[in-house]
DNA sequence: TCATAGTGATTCGAAAATCGAAGCAGGAGG
DNA sequence: CCTCCTGCTTCGATTTTCGAATCACTATGA
């Protein structure tokens, strides 16, 4: 991970550039740090009980330990994630942003119901 | 035209095993669409006003249009998107998304004051 | 001390996703 | 015919993600 004026090697923040957009805006910052692979899968798993790396990986399917690394090296540097003894904890910051996309989980259901009766698989 | 023998699902939908989760829960195949790179940016762009493909590319400070044309694809599949003669417009279902996503907004500029002095502080 | 098992985290070659610039096909106007 | 716009594809290069092995550390117990 190097660094230079360029914003793909960096951890988005809110007030400096980012991938798709050179204005700092603080939701350019958000929809890029959170339109990268897992990272809302981790906020989502942790929104109710701080979980381990390893609890973490298994949550997420057995994603690539490598990835997880970085995306809570992300997460951290933006001040969403600890760690402690129980394991990563949301901040006050993290479990805010939680909040805030929590709608996505009843829009994901109409949007079950819209695109057809589930077509093969559970649902819960 | 992507998709032949993928070993990955194609385009995310509810009822639907995705990455990450085959529980088909809609709200994993939510997080799966919208943690691709750009896709919720665009949905972001198109918030307001339908916008022509290179507009909408522009808009996202040239990504590729390659992958613009594989997120149209998957939005639209997903029953997002549709596209009339004024370019790319949101679905109701599309619109409902972006509603439900609207809070981040709110929140960046949170996260942009506790992160250190606020510098952008735009909304879109 | 040695063995076993748990943790968070790194390594690195392979595979997939994304980039980016060029180009295609079609429509409108000069 | 040419130019300029459009939505969209192609394809080699680059970046990201994968995945299994592995490291360093701690704890337990014989």
């Amino acid at each position: 991970m190097e660094e230079a004026s360029t914003p793909r090697t960096g951890v988005p923040r809110p007030g400096v550039p980012v991938r798709g957009s050179a204005s700092g805006r603080p939701v350019m910052a958000a929809l890029d740090l959170l339109g990268r692979r897992w990272t809302m899968r981790i906020l989502w798993e942790l929104r109710q009980a701080p979980t381990g790396f390893r609890e973490l990986q298994r949550r997420c399917e057995r994603m690539s330990s490598s990835v997880l690394s970085t995306r809570i090296e992300e997460l951290s540097a933006a001040r969403l994630l600890t760690l402690d003894d129980d394991g990563y904890r949301l901040t006050r910051l993290g479990q805010d942003l939680v909040e805030a996309l929590s709608p996505l989980d009843a829009w994901s259901r109409r949007w079950a119901e819209e695109t057809g009766p589930a077509t093969g698989g559970g649902s819960g």
